[in-house]
Formats: structure tokens, C-alpha cells, sequence
DNA sequence: TTTACATTTAACCAAATGGTTAAACTTTTT
DNA sequence: AAAAAGTTTAACCATTTGGTTAAATGTAAA
């Protein structure tokens, strides 16, 4: 009998510790409540991490470097700028999807150690992917699309995309006063319809 | 001389909870932070609030009340509905503008705390405000404006409102790497505006 | 002034926390 | 098989944590 292959310790305390940092935060968090999430030793941790700093260290970085690659299709010339836009949110979305806590803990942590995070962007960004800003505002300038606010349009559609997975909690009890159901009345298909209106709308607009 | 007014060290252990809670929820808050931002001995939060628990409560309860509180517009039947959809997105983005950490604190909160969070809104919501779904609905059903996806819409306005507070650390990095300057190329007015397009596109569409 | 009550503090305490160590057990290399 | 390297554990430790206590101080009523 084939004995089943299972996560090296090592594995099993990293996705323990996402799930554990994404939850509570860096001080929040509890090394206990990590080793038996991962159903480990405690001093495990300490084994291959060394410490709480640096096993938080490998998780944020990790939950960063994941967040930011959405990025990367705005810089894919091969197609038209709206379609790289909704390309974009077509990922983001199933990306959040999977990852619901992935903003807000960046977002928490980043608010709490802004140091650490200038760090670990600027290491993660060099040489990649110009943002969405930017090609926009070539595009406008060669007019090949309608001249608008770009810095609010990002703003806006990081919104659209990304609050009601941060919110969700909130919205389930929102709706269920008003007759509703989140798991019915809401999904990512009718999601991305609806922000994909709202960028046909800002780029037809005059 | 006059003796200077000071808050009474109850207001001041209040306020400081209040921000030190909305920093590192429940659990990475610590009390001798509190009480060293409130600028009191440690053992006089235990005197006027007993625990952590209850101080985090009273501190919970007060910031829900505030946040619902924003809704009440939506049953004021003096102004026709869009109306009342805009000055909700007016005072909303307001007050989110004078507590920012508020959205994402009560998210965080409930999240880790489903069963807390039922309870207060209960308590908070019994007999007030219908919400925003249900004044929508019904005007739809009368015909008085054209139908489109009530929850969704929902959704979205929140989305729009809110997240660019809660993300606000991460919008200052985006922009600046492209070139632009947050304090400069945001405020809350042009945020009001774009969220009004949002809204007159909604309910013009046919 | 004296009594009663509210406010504030320093000094503790038990439990929980992050972290260490040395020994035992496995696996790989020689 | 023996040695070396990698992995895992229980038993500790020092510090920090939430919380208590009893005494001191201030304040208002009798």
C-alpha cells in the first residue's frame, strides 16, 4: 500500500501561517495557533523560520509578489487597452475569488509597517510591468482612446473589484435584511458584467 | 488661572481604545498600549471597563451605531430616491473621511466574529431604516424608475465609497510609481463626482 | 470635620507568549 | 553498517499579557 503523499512540514506550516497572519494580523497571530493549524511542533517553526518576524516576512512577501502579478497583463501590447483592462479584472477577480483576505491583510499591514512594505515593493516592482495609469495616459495622449480622469478610473475600478470580497461578511447580512441572499443574488460572473459596464462606460463617455 | 478642560479619563481611555483597537483588532491590541495612549495606569481600564472584552464591546457597539447610522437617509421620504442615493454617497464619504480605519475595522471584526456581530446589529437596526435593496425595489415595482440589479448596484456604490479609504496606503505606492501624487490627484469631491456619474448612469440606462 | 463614595495608583499574580535546548528519531550518504 | 545530515519532539525559560488587590488620594454630602 502506497503510503499518500502529504505537505512537508515545511509546507504545511507556511499555508498554516497565511492562513493564521491573513486572519489575526502580525500581532494578532499566535505561533501556537500556527503550529496546530499545521499540526506541528511549535518549535518547528522556530526550526525553519527562525522567528515570528520571519515567517510573517516569507507569507507577506508571498501575498504580495501574488497580488502585484495581476498586474502584469496591462504591459501585454498584444492586445487593445480596454482588453487588457478587462483581462485585468477578469483575473483579479478569480484571483480574490480564491484569496478573499489577500487585500485587506496587505492593505492592514501595510497601514501598520508602511517601512516594510516600500521595502518589499520596490524589490518586487524593479524592472516590471509599467502600471495602469501610465499606458493609459499614453494612450490618451496618441488619442487613441477618449481623454478622462485615469487616477480616479484606477481607484474606481480597484473598488469594484476587490471591496465586495473584503466586505463580503457585511454584504451577507446587508442583503439578508433586505430579503436577500448573497450566496444567490451575487457571484463573480455578474460581478465582472457589471465593472465590465462601467469601463465600457468610461471609455465610450466623451 | 482657569484649570484647562481635560477629558475625563473614562472619554480618554474611550478614544485611545477606540484607536488602538481599530489598528490591531481585538486580539493584537494590547491593553498597556491603551493605557499608555490614554495616558492613565493600566489598572484603571479594568476599573471603569472590567476587561479587554468589554472595552473592545462598548467600543465595537459605538463605531456599528455610526456606520449604520449613515443608512437612515434611505427612508426619507421627502426626497426622491435618487436624491436620497446621493446624499447617502455625500455623507457616507464624509464620514469615512473622518474615520477611515472604520469600514475595515468593523470587517475585520466581524469576519473573525460572525456571532457578535449579529447580535449588535439586531440590537442596533431593530425597528430603524429600511435599507437601500428595499426603497429601490419598490420603486421599481411602481414603475418610477427602470429596473436593473438592486443588489449589485448595491454593492458597487459601497465598493466605491468605501474602499478608497480602507486602501488609501496602497493607492499613495500605486500612484506614485506612475507618476502621480495621492493628496494631489485625489480628493473626496472628484470621488463624489465620479460616483455620481456612476449613479445617474444607473438609473438612466434603460 | 467627619463620613462616605469615587478615582487613581503601585505592587502583585497566574497564564500565555515567543523562543531555546538537547536529545531522539529518520533519512541520506559514504 | 556506520557516519552524517536532516527532522521532530518534550521540557524548559524569560518576558509579556490580562487581570487583581489593597492602599492612597480626591471629592462631595452629612
Amino acid at each position: 500500500m502506497k503510503k499518500l503523499i502529504v505537505a512537508s512540514a515545511e509546507e504545511k506550516i507556511l499555508e498554516a501561517a497565511k492562513d493564521v497572519f491573513m486572519k489575526y494580523g502580525l500581532y494578532g497571530a499566535r505561533m501556537q495557533d500556527i503550529a496546530e493549524t499545521a499540526n506541528i511542533n511549535k518549535a518547528l517553526l522556530h526550526y525553519y523560520f527562525r522567528s515570528k518576524e520571519k515567517l510573517f516576512d516569507k507569507v507577506f512577501e508571498g501575498a504580495l509578489k501574488k497580488y502585484f502579478q495581476q498586474m502584469d497583463v496591462f504591459s501585454d501590447e498584444s492586445l487593445p487597452i480596454k482588453e487588457r483592462v478587462l483581462k485585468y479584472v477578469d483575473n483579479l477577480i478569480s484571483f480574490l475569488f480564491e484569496y478573499p483576505q489577500m487585500s485587506i491583510f496587505i492593505i492592514k499591514e501595510v497601514s501598520i509597517n508602511p517601512e516594510l512594505f516600500k521595502e518589499k515593493v520596490h524589490e518586487i516592482k524593479k524592472g516590471k510591468s509599467i502600471g495602469l495609469i501610465k499606458v493609459l495616459e499614453e494612450e490618451i495622449a496618441a488619442s487613441r482612446i477618449n481623454k478622462f480622469d485615469t487616477a480616479m478610473f484606477m481607484v474606481n475600478l480597484q473598488s469594484l473589484c476587490s471591496y465586495p470580497f473584503i466586505a463580503s461578511p457585511l454584504f451577507k447580512i446587508s442583503l439578508k435584511a433586505n430579503g436577500k441572499d448573497w450566496n444567490k443574488d451575487f457571484n463573480t460572473e455578474k460581478l465582472k458584467e457589471s465593472i465590465k459596464n462601467f469601463v465600457e462606460f468610461t471609455f465610450e463617455k466623451k
